[in-house]
DNA sequence: GTGAAAGCGCTAACAC
DNA sequence: GTGTTAGCGCTTTCAC
């Protein structure tokens, strides 16, 4: 294998040279700064066009020491939820002329932390970051003390002072549980992630809570904490479902476990024959039948706030942390009203 | 407001002072290059701890004229078709310690055309691009003059050569209306984007390729064609299904669309009624009653294609364009197999 | 109106 | 083993 292309885009001195002035005129043109003659302006801009010459941001950065970049870091781009905050951050970096970096995470800590160094030095003046378990707060401390503002968005690491945009995850799960009780359900099988992801926790305590106002003892095995892309969860869900004393009524922690259960019930022949929550809303949520009640999150706004927090941030201001608590709405379509024994 | 933030973080001469060597020493700690006595080694990476040093990449890609960075320009991260294969080509990036930077067209070609220059300028070695319709190819053929490799995947602009990942949009729809045809359908609506995307125009040849090899006259009627986003459809939609001689069976040209009119259809009450194939297959697909039948794309293998194909471009590689056509698979559900008037 | 020189933070080439 | 010098492509400062 040959060495990699070195590519070969024309510089301002070689524009320079073509049009028969000084460096410093090109750069007078392209950056429309100063007076110049109307003749040299057409002659330069003549050399621009025929040399394909494009101005190399790194060294204009190197040399003026901002470079208008923020880096976005989450679990995954290919999670609905994650996509559409990615397209909304997008959409404010773009109108405010700057770059977005964005990377998954993957939920691991390293990966994370290798994206952000990588965003950092590359010059990145911010990061919204969806931080994996297990992030290492000392390590971002360094990173906000070096000069990197930090938002999280969706989840925190305790112990760091940002601006923050959450959704109100422990009201929106206890609401959905609430729905399901007062829809007469009292056996009611909590999935979610790992405890040890910030939203799961949140969502986990919500679910207590709801059981805890409404008189139901908490029932450790009617509670199942997994990532729910992994593969071997199937025994782990039948098994839960199978209790001697089942559940008649499901709430799941986040989309995928939503899709991965109607997926699962649906193959047990199950239509309709549990009450169903989930919290956050997916595409088909309303074609599905009966229609999939939701605590719907809105990721678009999320997304947009800290992009709106950060680049206020980055652009020197200097009020106190803000932190922002959406809460989630009760999308009712009937899966959620199913009545159960005690209705 | 005051102004932007300046970033502080410690150069190499700040670490070499501080450390009480010359900047050259600490080069050579941080690249790991030549030989450092042990004892100097641990004092200068002292100093780099303690200063919070990272090497600013900016910096050393100017020095070197390499930026090991790639970019990816789609329609929309927020479509889970190209939230998948965005991920798909995050991972590539990352196992070959590339810098991915992506962005959404909104498929607005002056959109596109500002982010494939801002990523040019910041050094990308090669862009994987989506192009929008309308996509200028002497713009393009410019940009790749200027030693900025190209990819395309889903779509291409004719008149460019340039290695080539696309799914067999013609023979993928083709074998969909083929199927609703086996099933006793003559009467096929066809939903899809303006001609004018790549894809949508290569998929309605299917469509038609399909009923002529049926004997079945093609019928501009039946026929919509539009971004499935607009929220002006509802009524074109019920035109083509109440005509006098309606439509027994729908191809839906897209993800988008098949979500549409997915909704659409429930909203009437129709629930299986009509039999029903859509191009690229969605979350949920098969939870749906009936399962949805697809003609399903592999994103993230035309992700990880596209970017193994960029990455070996840019690391030199001189051998002809490739021009890959996946060939989606006929994914049987249901949906499709209801049976038709002439079954 | 235009140009020459210095320097952003780093690495390459060559001393010592 | 370590240091010095030059220069990547650009902007800044100041001179003409």
């Amino acid at each position: 294998m040959s060495g990699p292309t070195t590519r070969t885009r024309a510089t301002m001195s070689d524009v320079a040279a073509a049009a028969g002035v000084s460096l410093k005129t090109v750069s007078r043109v392209v950056n429309q700064d100063g007076y110049v003659s109307a003749e040299t302006l057409a002659t330069v801009q003549e050399a621009i066009q025929r040399l394909g010459f494009r101005r190399n941001e790194f060294a204009r950065q190197l040399r003026q020491g901002t470079t208008a970049t923020i880096g976005l870091i989450m679990e995954d781009v290919a999670d609905p939820f994650y996509s559409v905050l990615t397209r909304a951050v997008e959409d404010v970096a773009l109108a405010h002329n700057y770059l977005l970096l964005s990377a998954s995470s993957n939920e691991d800590a390293s990966r994370s932390r290798q994206i952000v160094e990588s965003f950092s030095s590359r010059g990145a003046d911010g990061i919204i970051l969806a931080p994996a378990q297990g992030t290492d707060p000392a390590f971002l401390a360094a990173e906000i003390a070096a000069g990197c503002s930090i938002v999280f968005v969706d989840r925190i690491v305790p112990g760091i002072e940002a601006d923050t945009v959450l959704a109100d995850n422990a009201g929106g799960s206890c609401e959905g549980v609430t729905h399901l009780i007062a829809h007469g359900h009292r056996r009611i099988a909590f999935f979610g992630d790992d405890a040890s992801v910030f939203t799961a926790g949140e969502r986990l305590s919500g679910y207590r809570l709801a059981l805890a106002d409404a008189g139901i003892a908490f029932d450790d095995d009617l509670v199942m904490l997994a990532a729910p892309t992994r593969d071997d969860l199937e025994d782990g869900i039948d098994r839960i479902l199978d209790l001697e004393d089942p559940p008649t009524a499901i709430f799941a922690g986040n989309n995928r476990w939503s899709v991965r259960l109607l997926r699962h019930l649906k193959s047990r022949g199950e239509i309709a024959t549990r009450g169903f929550v989930g919290f956050d809303d997916f595409e088909l949520s309303d074609v599905l039948e009966p229609g999939v009640t939701v605590i719907a999150q809105d990721p678009a706004t999320m997304g947009q706030l800290s992009a709106d927090l950060l680049l206020r941030r980055v652009g020197g201001d200097r009020r106190a942390f803000e932190q922002v608590r959406l809460s989630p709405r009760l999308v009712v379509r009937g899966s959620g009203e199913l009545p159960g024994p005690h209705a």
